[in-house]
DNA sequence: TAGACAGGAA
DNA sequence: TGAAATCCTGTCTA
């Protein structure tokens, strides 16, 4: 294969991929151009856009500097594309399509390893149980070697290899932390029959159509994998519509059904979805929670519930709720989150239908191989940016403003240790001021301030004159604030994590991070979530995050980035000296 | 019967 | 890497 220079991507041999976001922009001499400074001037890579989607399909972006991104080819990475239909064949043709030079025949052979050994393993159903099978006997014998598999199966007098229903989970677990995904064919036990169905008019008397991508949702998920009825992830946007597609689900699975949630906002809110847009009315959905145990053939309950126990030593007080009732579908909504005591569960449910539903898939705590195994695949996903140009969600700007550090502050940062450093810089007074810039600048819409540090929030708080809500702030109190924020009357609110999974909290255009997690990817997926749901008037929607230059915050504030760079938000640099005359009313772009 | 609040868990 | 939020239950008050 020859060199095409044109092309944006290089791979190397660690199987990491280097790709170009920009290239030269070159003079009519056939010589770069330089602008004024005599800085040599660039222009997106021509190519970027289709390589960023190409890769997002079996690679993780892994760092975004602005004018070379990272990717990293994981066996977990290569089974999920694998789950869904790509072949190794079908990745080596997208490598050298996009390749500027050689692909490093060791990362095709790794790529045509980890997926050949996706299936290798399967699990069959047979009338005595379910049974082992190996398209290669070596690696039967191989796997067998390890006493954390051998402990859970057994071998019958022929050699076959049988494992007892309870430990389908376990043994899945056990058989990917090898490297060995196996293809569970042992399928789902049906469950009581329900019927549910998706109405067309809304109980609020709205008109109502599922929208085609929640439908195809649905469809790959019923659809998938090589037993007809399904298990396996959908990774959509916030403000999406993911209840709608486990209702799309419910209506084509029709079956008792539970549904697993974070908190007992979300209860209420799945509850009041499904009476709205299924045929199931209030008698049929019931309410699990501390305030109320009602089991009906729809129980919402949380992640908590299932996993509280009075002390360390005892049971899970509420585990018989999974088998209080036949369910054939279990739904896990926020799968990414789904805590270690939960997977202990769900390793034994492996012969019910399990829908997992995230905006990012990504776990921060690198569980994906769990959620692979117990739930599933990923069986679907849409690039945000995609739904963007389709409007079902609303056009977002980040922007990244560098602010920096107080100078009074720069030798207690240099005294701090790493900890210590990423709290100095996020907490940054510098950023007060900042804040108020973009506030005015934005002084029709309506804006959040979202903060990690109870501290830095009061502050601001107190400048700004604004209120400020976080897990102290009682409910009552919390729903007058979101009221007064909806109807106008409040423009700006400051709120703390409860930020990130408060479904109620209303819709913004404009949010201002001030501070965040270590360098969560998925803080920051939701962060933004809050203000992509549709404006009405059609007006845009901007993120800014505020960050220290050149200090760990900002480093953490890159990681942060990923999964949005990953899904085709670009963050637009802003230095605070900047934001005076480039952010002037009218003058932004 | 509802709510407010404390205490413990992860 | 750590701080904050959340949940559950149980008890107290009105």
């Amino acid at each position: 294969m020859s060199l095409r220079p044109d092309n944006p991507l290089i791979v190397q041999s660690d199987r990491t991929l280097m790709l170009h976001t920009v290239r030269a922009v070159m003079d009519e001499t056939g010589r770069p151009a330089r602008d004024e400074d005599g800085q040599p001037l660039t222009e997106e890579h021509p190519r970027y856009a289709e390589a960023r989607d190409a890769l997002a399909s079996f690679a993780e972006l892994e760092k975004s500097p602005d004018y070379l991104h990272t990717y990293r080819i994981t066996p977990v990475s290569v089974w999920n594309a694998a789950a869904l239909g790509l072949t190794a064949e079908g990745i080596q043709e997208i490598l050298e399509e996009l390749s500027c030079v050689p692909v490093p025949q060791n990362v095709l052979h790794e790529v045509r390893e980890w997926i050949g050994r996706y299936g290798l393993l399967r699990i069959e159903k047979r009338d005595e149980g379910f049974e082992l099978v190996a398209a290669d006997t070596a690696v039967l014998e191989d796997v067998l070697g390890y006493k954390e598999v051998a402990a859970h199966l057994r071998r019958d007098d022929e050699g076959r290899v049988w494992v007892d229903a309870l430990d389908r989970g376990t043994i899945k677990q056990a058989l990917i932390r090898l490297g060995f995904p196996v293809d569970d064919r042992g399928g789902y036990v049906e469950g009581d029959a329900y019927a549910i169905d998706m109405r067309e008019e809304t109980a609020a008397g709205r008109k109502f159509a599922v929208r085609p991508y929640q439908r195809a949702a649905g469809d790959a998920f019923h659809a998938g994998g090589s037993v007809a009825g399904g298990n396996g992830v959908v990774v959509l946007p916030c403000g999406a519509g993911k209840t709608v597609v486990a209702m799309q689900v419910m209506s084509l699975v029709r079956t008792k059904t539970l549904i697993l949630t974070t908190n007992t906002v979300a209860v209420r809110q799945w509850r009041e979805e499904l009476l709205d847009k299924t045929t199931l009315t209030a008698d049929e959905v019931g309410e699990y929670t501390g305030d109320q145990k009602s089991v009906k053939p729809v129980t919402i309950t949380t992640y908590q519930m299932l996993t509280w126990r009075r002390s360390k030593t005892d049971d899970f007080e509420h585990f018989g709720l999974f088998s209080s009732e036949n369910w054939g579908l279990v739904v896990y909504d926020e799968v990414h989150l789904l805590p270690a005591p939960v997977f202990r569960v769900t390793a034994d449910l492996q012969a019910r239908r399990r829908l997992g539903l995230t905006a990012t898939l990504v776990r921060e705590d690198g569980k994906e191989d769990e959620v692979f195994c117990l739930i599933g695949p990923k069986r679907y996903d849409v690039p945000w940016k995609v739904l963007e140009t389709q409007g079902f969600i609303a056009q977002a700007t980040c922007v990244e403003v560098r602010v920096p550090l107080e100078p009074t502050l720069k030798s207690t940062y240099a005294a701090a240790d790493a900890r210590g450093k990423f709290r100095v810089a996020s907490e940054n007074p510098a950023k007060t001021s900042v804040v108020r810039r973009l506030i005015d600048r934005h002084s029709e819409g309506r804006v959040l301030v979202i903060g990690q540090y109870i501290a830095q929030l009061e502050e601001l708080a107190r400048v700004f004159g604004a209120p400020l809500i976080t897990g102290k702030t009682p409910n009552p109190e919390r729903e007058k604030l979101y009221e007064a924020f909806r109807s106008g009357e409040q423009r700006l609110l400051i709120v703390s994590k409860v930020g990130n999974f408060a479904i109620d909290l209303p819709d913004a255009n404009v949010a201002i991070q001030v501070s965040g997690t270590f360098g969560s990817r998925q803080e920051e997926a939701q962060r933004l979530g809050r203000i992509l749901r549709p404006k009405s008037d059609g007006s845009e929607a901007v993120f800014y995050s505020v960050v220290t230059t050149g200090s760990r915050d900002q480093e953490f504030s890159e990681k942060r980035q990923l999964f949005l760079t990953e899904q085709g938000y670009a963050y637009r640099i802003l230095e605070a000296h900047q934001l005076s005359e480039s952010l002037e009313p009218g003058a932004a772009s």
